[in-house]
DNA sequence: TAGGTATTCTATAGTTCTATTGAAATAAGG
DNA sequence: CCTTATTTCAATAGAACTATAGAATACCTA
């Protein structure tokens, strides 16, 4: 089934990553082609060999930014864990792929908008999924009597995605990060609050 | 003292509030100085009249964006209320201000690390205001036995933020929402959490 | 209404960028 | 080693964009 990859597939991967690392560095529309072949050691015309564009370059991107993200949240539905044990898991796996895959996280958040309408369907697809899966986890833990059922599920989606978002200001942390601790004071707050 | 503003001020106005519009449509890499002019009903080259570039314009929309969030912070401060209320009320605003001031919170949002480092000073100072006026908001309630002790000012300030940005998501509601009854839910997570 | 100032326009230089094309180089297979 | 397929390059068309300069027009005040 999974053939070797050939050098084509090795040389593609490689494309996407350099497109990721600009744009993730200059923002999408304030990258040029030319930056990406540069990091790849290559002539700014040969990088048409593996892209069509520079729009399906930003979408190869995006795709594999969220592509981790809706898997991870169907293994962590699949346990029927906690809510609790849940939202920790998110937030956990969110920090530490800030951490493993920074530009793709970077891009699919700050740059996906710049994808035309007309192609931004499959990742419209995903983000659609990721936000139905979290807010289904929701109310069955509402059902649950776990969580309070006076709060919109909508709003909690909306809630922790935002927290999820805020995980993006560790980046240009100076001085390494405990992912852990990080992530556990965020689930804290969201699940228990912080009032005293 | 205040004078009534000159025709210029006015224009000048309506430039800035044009370049927030556009910029915050298509991003600012994304838009041209054309569709400023468009927008404002005049000629591309005759918006150098009002800005001496580009990125100046940028830095204007943005500067706009955040002065009246750090305005906000500090009255909301000054009031000496319960951290609890000062948290529901900064959630209100922020939340108000993206129904009144959409343009200018989404350029802000979004766009403001485009502008060049040597002209990001002003932008960054607010910015350093605000995140260190909230964390002494935190620190002081703290000590008042208000807030957990256990959660670290720093990441506090971060969930918070993040929480505040999450409201940007409501932009493209299709139907009124009721900014009172989400700003509350937001707070209550914050607050209690979501647990029951 | 004349003269001056404020505002906008026209035209364009100069740059940068995307995408294409056909040729050249390189690698692979027999 | 020769043939063929894959990958890269060189060169460039063509479009879009920023910023400038000087001419034209609108506006105001005396």
């Amino acid at each position: 089934m999974a053939d070797k990859p050939s050098k084509y597939d090795k040389r593609y991967l490689a494309a996407v990553d350099a497109a990721a690392a600009v744009f993730a560095d200059k923002s999408y529309h304030g990258s040029s082609t030319l930056d990406i072949a540069n990091r790849l050691d290559i002539k700014q015309g040969s990088l048409y060999y593996y892209f069509r564009s520079k729009e399906e370059a930003l979408e190869a991107v995006c795709l594999e930014g969220i592509k981790h993200q809706v898997e991870h949240l169907e293994s962590v539905i699949a346990e029927q864990v906690s809510i609790a044990e849940a939202v920790t898991m998110l937030l956990r796996y969110n920090l530490q792929s800030l951490m493993d895959r920074a530009d793709y996280m970077i891009v699919f958040n700050d740059d996906r908008q710049a994808i035309p309408l007309e192609r931004r369907g499959r990742i419209r697809e995903q983000s659609v999924i990721y936000h139905k899966l979290m807010e289904d986890l929701f109310v069955q833990a509402q059902g649950q009597g776990e969580l309070s059922t006076e709060l919109d599920p909508h709003i909690l989606v909306r809630a922790l995605t935002g927290l999820i978002s805020s995980v993006f200001s560790w980046y240009h942390q100076k001085n390494e990060i405990d992912v852990d601790k990080i992530a556990d004071q965020y689930s804290h707050i969201f699940l228990s609050g912080c009032l005293r």
